[in-house]
DNA sequence: GATCTCACG
DNA sequence: ACGTACGTGAGATCG
């Protein structure tokens, strides 16, 4: 027996679009054009060829004017158009499967279902060949037969019929699915159906009558209102089944050999992905030949036969992204006119070669800790194609592979490399001769694009200096107490195992707690504390769920604390000892080319955020001790609310700014209608909640959640607020009409953030994006602030000869590891910048704190 | 690898 | 009727 595979090509692209369309951002390549439809078809088609191993496969397509539509003219009428983003992508599916060896079918004016059932009907009829048809659309259903099944296609997995699997499920033979549809309708089709008849009643009809025809001749034994809806719609009725009946006598005059699977043109096909950058589908194609574009070099084996230009590029590899630990693997530099690659060994001497140079570079920061690491010569690069990159497109991942693929470079992407142990030293060369030439290449073209975003200053003044200053935050380190973290990775062990066995006694059940779905089970079910809300797996458990149960039973209590020392004992504890170097230091990484707002964040371990706002988690803080000889921590006092006061422009919000008042007890005196005095904690409280909102763009649903009250009433206070400070209202209104006509919003110095939400045919979507639209010059002009205040203590320390150092960045907080003769001198200094770093129409203002430790220093 | 949960500003 | 607060990183579970 042949088996024949016919595919519904059109529903494959569409559900492939619209699986992930509605989360805002679809997938495009870097010249914008659409790829998320492509990207599920083309892993759908894989699975089905790794699955069904096919030798006769089709696909088949919609195409041109539809007979359907001649008859019925309301057909699918009522459908929303199909997306611009969607058909772009239509004819690339089909170069693709050319490209693949599968041929494609379309005909006008038939739909892709009618020639999916002209081919079933030739296996029908045909006793050397079966078929299995796949689509998620149950209309195919109809062509089951003894020789042709379907997979139905769920949203993860399908479920295969047969007559008999099909029957058993709908109780009915698959043909009559168009009876069904002649019934019930089809809203999706706009097929009218009966009218007041569902799917229900009508397989109840059919089940009794066996079709359509068999419905109205024993009209008579029908009763009641399901008669009269059938007598009004007999009509319709019979013209929907029409409509829904498959057309199978499309003349394609093929036969079977003509849909022979012949196997992928892999250059085709590698070709067409390049240009759709599916990087992960390239990487399964067998080795890959090498780079392209081989360009010639010198391999440099004697420092003074170099003769570098006065522009160079530098590019270094190594085999670990975490520069503090990774080893060197090779140098490449490129002047004006020469490419030269060096091995590691020529790393430190290197350095006065290039001191009076002007010097490019991708990753200047990992390239600073290397050069501290072996003790170089300083050395600052005056430009950085990946902060360049970063600051002109947000998505931009940190491997210079990525901008350098659309080009036609195809290097070896850092994982793929990393997989295979670096092993390949000709490929690893030449590799590096493309990226330093790469860099240099387009140097000018970055500039000139910073320059013509206003980002130019941006870039120059404060990305640029802030790589030198994290490279040496990340390079001096926090020393850490291991007895600190040992005494309390004691202490978290006894307590869990304490609580473990509580709440084992309670529940009458032993089970893992840090299961969500098993704690769910026992919260929810077996002990049946409340019905609670359901994720998509189980019960929702997180802490903000429980804590409303807490009084319903002692369990919950128990859970929580198990959380919260879990919580430490794995994160805080086990983790950071792990993170620790040999020199009794975390080195952590501040990625300054990740997030979309501009503000930092910090990996391997991430810093900014060690426990404070818990009594148990904060004495974690113990254990970040000062190198020198106490922590100062130096923090804006409510930054976003500040900025947002100035770039609103809100006389009543900059007034309470100006008089230093406490502007959360001001704000809930002036929603609750009291004198400053008369504000309680709750009140203070209440109002914090909704200024933060505010910030965040929130609902009163959501700040109903947030303080546990109703919806209303917290819509109330989000509307009392906007009367009391309609500058603000005011702002909101327009960064988001601004953001809607531009695309993009920016910080107060220039940061810009394009917000793809907005243009999304999802209405959930485009609410995002208004929230992003509203948050993100507010956050990421925080985000400045800092950074350039980081920069100019940087400088001043520098100036100084100040020997106490910066080691941490917490979005709004500098932590200094302090020498104590310098305690005056360092908070003077980094207090003047921090306030004065821009001006304002309210004050900036900061908190200071010191201590010997990172508890006390808060 | 996705999901849930929780730590921070 | 829909679903509902911005920006992060990381550990544990589970299919």
């Amino acid at each position: 027996m042949k088996r024949v595979i016919l595919v519904d090509g059109n529903n494959l692209m569409f559900r492939s679009y619209y699986a992930t369309a509605y989360t805002g951002n679809i997938m495009r390549n870097s010249k914008g054009f659409p790829t998320n439809a492509l990207y599920g078809f083309v892993s759908m088609i894989n699975k089905i060829l790794n699955e069904e191993k096919p030798v006769y496969i089709a696909v088949a397509f919609d195409i041109g004017k539809n007979f359907r539509k001649e008859k019925y003219d309301f057909y699918k009428e009522g459908r929303q158009a199909t997306p611009d983003d969607l058909i772009k992508q239509m004819p690339i599916a089909r170069d693709i499967l050319t490209a693949m060896g599968i041929k494609y079918l379309e005909l006008a004016p038939y739909e892709a279902d009618d020639i999916i059932g002209t081919l079933a009907k030739m296996a029908d009829l045909d006793p050397e060949y079966d078929a299995t048809i796949i689509s998620s659309d149950r209309d195919l259903l109809q062509l089951i037969s003894p020789v042709v099944d379907v997979k139905l296609l769920k949203q993860s997995g399908y479920i295969k019929y047969n007559p008999e699997t099909f029957k058993a499920d709908y109780g009915i033979d698959p043909l009559k699915i168009i009876d069904l549809k002649a019934l019930a309708g089809d809203s999706s089709d706009n097929i009218p159906g009966v009218k007041g008849i569902g799917e229900k009643t009508a397989l109840k009809l059919l089940q009794e009558y066996n079709s359509l025809e068999g419905i109205y001749e024993n009209l008579a034994c029908i009763k009641g209102k399901t008669k009269e809806k059938l007598e009004t719609d007999k009509e319709n009725a019979f013209m929907s089944k029409d409509i829904a009946t498959i057309y199978r006598d499309v003349p394609l005059n093929i036969t079977f050999d003509d849909i022979i699977y012949h196997g992928e043109q892999e250059d085709k096909l590698r070709e067409i992905y390049e240009d759709l950058e599916f990087y992960s589908l390239l990487k399964n194609f067998t080795k890959k030949e090498v780079s392209q574009a081989n360009l010639d070099f010198k391999e440099v084996t004697d420092l003074n036969s170099l003769n570098l230009g006065n522009e160079v590029s530098i590019y270094v590899e190594l085999d670990n992204e975490n520069y503090h630990k990774g080893n060197l693997l090779g140098i490449a530099l490129s002047d004006k006119t020469n490419n030269y690659y060096l091995k590691p060994e020529f790393f430190q001497d290197l350095f006065p070669l290039l001191k009076d140079k002007v010097v490019y570079t991708y990753n200047a920061k990992a390239l600073e800790v290397l050069r501290k690491r072996s003790n170089a010569e300083p050395l600052i690069c005056n430009y950085d194609l990946m902060i360049s990159a970063y600051l002109l497109n947000g998505f931009t991942k940190d491997d210079i592979a990525y901008l350098m693929h659309p080009e036609g470079l195809n290097v070896t992407f850092f994982e793929d490399n990393k997989k295979a142990n670096f092993s390949d030293l000709t490929t690893l060369k030449n590799d590096l001769i493309l990226k330093a030439r790469f860099i240099y290449n387009t140097r000018d073209t970055y500039i000139n694009e910073l320059k013509k975003e206003s980002m130019y200053d941006l870039f120059k003044d404060i990305e640029m200096p802030l790589t030198y200053v994290l490279a040496d935050m990340e390079y001096v380190g926090v020393k850490i107490d291991s007895n600190v973290l040992d005494e309390i990775k004691e202490e978290a062990t006894v307590k869990l195992d304490i609580i473990t066995k509580e709440i084992y006694n309670m529940a009458g059940c032993e089970f893992n707690i840090q299961s969500p779905k098993q704690l769910g089970e026992v919260i929810f079910g077996k002990l049946g504390i409340a019905t609670g809300k359901k994720t998509q797996k189980g019960y929702k458990t997180d802490a903000a769920t429980l804590q409303k149960l807490r009084n319903r039973h002692p369990i919950i209590d128990l859970i929580l604390d198990y959380r919260n020392y879990s919580k430490i004992l794995s994160t805080y504890t086990i983790s950071l000892e792990n993170a620790k170097f040999p020199d009794n230091k975390i080195h952590t990484i501040f990625k300054q080319t990740l997030t979309r707002t501009g503000r930092l964040s910090s990996v391997e371990p991430n810093l900014q955020n060690i426990p404070v706002r818990g009594e148990e988690g904060r004495k974690v803080r113990r254990a970040f001790i000062p190198t020198n000889d106490l922590f100062l921590s130096i923090d804006y006092s409510q930054i976003e609310l500040r900025i947002l006061a100035h770039i609103s422009g809100s006389p009543e919000l900059i007034a309470a700014f100006q008089n230093d008042q406490d502007i959360h007890t001001k704000v809930a005196a002036d929603i609750y209608g009291v004198s400053e005095k008369d504000v309680t904690k709750l009140m203070r409280s209440t109002a914090k909640a909704v200024i933060f909102g505010i910030v965040y763009g929130i609902s009163g649903f959501g700040l109903g959640e947030n303080l546990n009250i109703d919806t209303k009433e917290a819509a109330k206070f989000i509307n009392k607020y906007y009367e009391l400070y309609p500058g603000v209202k005011n702002y909101m209104d327009n960064i988001i009409k601004e953001a809607y006509q531009n695309g993009y919003v920016r910080t107060l110095f220039n940061r810009k953030r394009t917000i793809e939400e907005l243009n999304n045919r999802n209405y959930m979507v485009r609410q995002s994006g208004e929230r992003i639209a509203l948050n993100t010059p507010i956050q990421g002009t925080s985000a400045d602030i800092i950074k350039k205040a980081m920069v100019l203590v940087y400088e001043e320390f520098k100036r100084q000869n100040i020997q106490s150092k910066m080691v941490l960045q917490i979005h709004d907080e500098l932590v200094i590891d302090t020498v104590k003769e310098e305690v005056e001198v360092v908070t003077n200094i980094v207090k003047n910048v921090m306030e004065n770093v821009i001006k304002l129409s309210v004050p900036l203002k900061v908190g200071i704190a010191m201590g010997k430790d990172l508890y006390d220093a808060k």
